[in-house]
DNA sequence: AACAAGAGTGACAAATATGTCACGAATGGC
DNA sequence: GCCATTCGTGACATATTTGTCACTCTTGTT
C-alpha cells in the first residue's frame, strides 16, 4: 500500500470524470480512470484501490453491474463504492445501495461534497483498520484482549487456543489443511511429524465445551470451523 | 452485545422519529429513541449503539454538536452516523461530512432508503471488522499472530509484554496510569498493591534493548510510549 | 470383515510465563 | 541537603503452557 490513497474514477462523460479527478489529485489522492464498467473491472483486478467511485448509467457494462461484480469477489468486495445517479433516479440509488454501494451523490453534485465523501470512507476504512473484533455465530474474538467470548460467556483460553480457533475462525467453511495450521499457529516452517496439534485441539474442544462441535475434523485433510449440522432424523 | 444492532434514532420531530423508528424495528433493528441532543448524549453513554440517527436541526443542542461530541471521545468516535438534513441545507450536509457523519438523508426521505443506509453502514462496520496491524514509529504489531517487530526485528514477547507494549504503543504520547494498565493488560478490577508491572516492564525494556527508551516512565502516574527526546547537548 | 492410517485421549515431563520479595537507585518536595 | 516515595533490579518460587508418548477409537479402503 503506498503513501497516498488510490481511488478509481469511473464515468464515461469525459468532463464529469476529468472534473472528479481533478478535485481527487489536488485533495491529495491517487487516481486512475476508467471510461467504461469493463475497463473498471480490468482495473481492478490490476490494482485494488482503496475507494471506487462509479457512475450507474454507462453502455454495455453499468455501474450496477461493475458493483456486482466487485462485491462477488472476496478480494475486492471491502472496496468502499461512490455511485453516481443522475437526478431524480431514486430507483438508481435504492438499487445501487441494495448491491451493496456504499454511497452516492446525485448529478450534478459539489466536488467538495465529493471528497468530503471519500475522505469520510476512508477515515472509516483507515480507523477500523487498527485493533478490532472478530465476530462468527456465537464467537466473538477480542484481538485486542486476546480473548475469547462465545454467546456472552468469556472462554478462558491460552495464546495458542485462542490463535488456533481463531485462524480457523476467520475462514469460516473452509478446511484448514494440518500443515497450514501448524505453519500459520505454530510457526513451523517445514513438515514436522508432530501430534501437538491434536492435543491442543483436544484441549480446545473441551474448553469450548457444548461449541466445541463447530471445530470439525476434515479427516486426512485438517479442521474446519462451521455451524454444526442439524440433527435430521428423530434421535 | 446482544443479538439485533442497536440502533439510536434521535429528532425533536416526533412524527418523524417515530417513522423512522417503526421503520427500523419492522427491518428487524433494536432502536432507541431521543427527543433531543443531551438526551442523545446521555443514551450513548448509556449504551453504545452501533449507528445513531441524527437530526441536525434541534433545539439547544443541535446535531452537529452531538457527533462533534461523540466523534471527540475515542469510547465512542466510531459509531457510524447519519444525519438528517432539511431540503436545500447544502451547508449543513458539508459541515456533518467535516465534522465527522458518515451519511446524510435530506427530509423528506423514503424511509425504504434510509433502511438501507442503515444496512450499508452496518454491513461495512461488520465486513471491517478485521484483524489488522497498529504501526507506530519503528513498532510493527501483527494482532493476529500477536508479534512485534521493531524496525523489522521481531521481538520475542510473551503474551502479557505484547498486551502491555501495544497498550501503550495505541496511545502514543498519553502517558497512562498504572491503575489503567493494571486493569486493561491484567484484568485486576480493584486498586491492587503489587509490583509485578515493575517487573514486566523490566523485561520488556530488556527484550527492546536500544528501543527501551520509547517507553518511559512518568513516575508517580504511569509510563508513557512516545519517540526519545534528541540529546540537545553535545555529548 | 480385516487392516492400515488418522485422530482422540490421558498422563507425564519439560519449558515458559508470571508474581513476590528485598534491596538499591532515582526522583521530587521541603 | 535530607528524607520519603516511587521505580528498577536480581533472585527465587509458583503457576501455567506446551509437547511427547503410548494406547485406544474411528474411519476409509480393499
Amino acid at each position: 500500500m503506498s503513501d497516498k490513497p488510490h481511488i478509481l474514477v469511473v464515468d464515461d462523460e469525459e468532463d464529469i470524470r476529468e472534473l472528479v479527478c481533478m478535485n481527487l489529485r489536488r485533495a491529495g489522492y491517487a487516481v486512475t480512470e476508467a471510461m467504461d464498467g469493463l475497463q473498471a473491472i480490468a482495473e481492478v483486478k490490476l490494482k485494488k484501490p482503496d475507494v471506487m467511485i462509479l457512475d450507474v448509467m454507462m453502455p454495455e457494462c453499468d455501474g450496477l453491474n461493475v458493483c456486482r461484480q466487485v462485491r462477488a469477489n472476496p478480494e475486492t468486495a471491502d472496496i468502499p463504492i461512490i455511485m453516481l445517479t443522475a437526478k431524480g433516479q431514486t430507483q438508481d440509488r435504492i438499487e445501487g445501495l441494495e448491491r451493496g454501494a456504499d454511497d452516492y451523490l446525485t448529478k450534478p453534485f459539489s466536488p467538495k461534497e465529493l471528497v468530503l465523501r471519500v475522505h469520510s470512507l476512508l477515515r472509516r476504512a483507515s480507523t477500523t483498520l487498527i485493533i478490532s473484533d472478530l465476530k462468527e455465530g456465537p464467537f466473538h474474538f477480542d484481538m485486542r484482549a486476546v480473548k475469547l467470548k462465545v454467546n456472552g460467556e468469556p472462554i478462558d483460553l491460552t495464546l495458542l487456543e485462542f490463535k488456533l480457533i481463531q485462524l480457523l475462525a476467520s475462514k469460516k467453511g473452509e478446511v484448514i489443511e494440518r500443515d497450514t495450521i501448524l505453519r500459520e499457529v505454530w510457526g513451523y516452517t517445514d513438515q514436522v511429524r508432530t501430534r501437538t496439534l491434536d492435543t491442543h485441539m483436544k484441549r480446545l474442544r473441551e474448553k469450548l465445551a457444548e461449541y466445541s462441535d463447530w471445530v470439525q475434523t476434515a479427516r486426512g485433510f485438517g479442521y474446519v470451523f462451521k455451524a454444526p449440522e442439524v440433527a435430521s432424523c428423530a434421535d
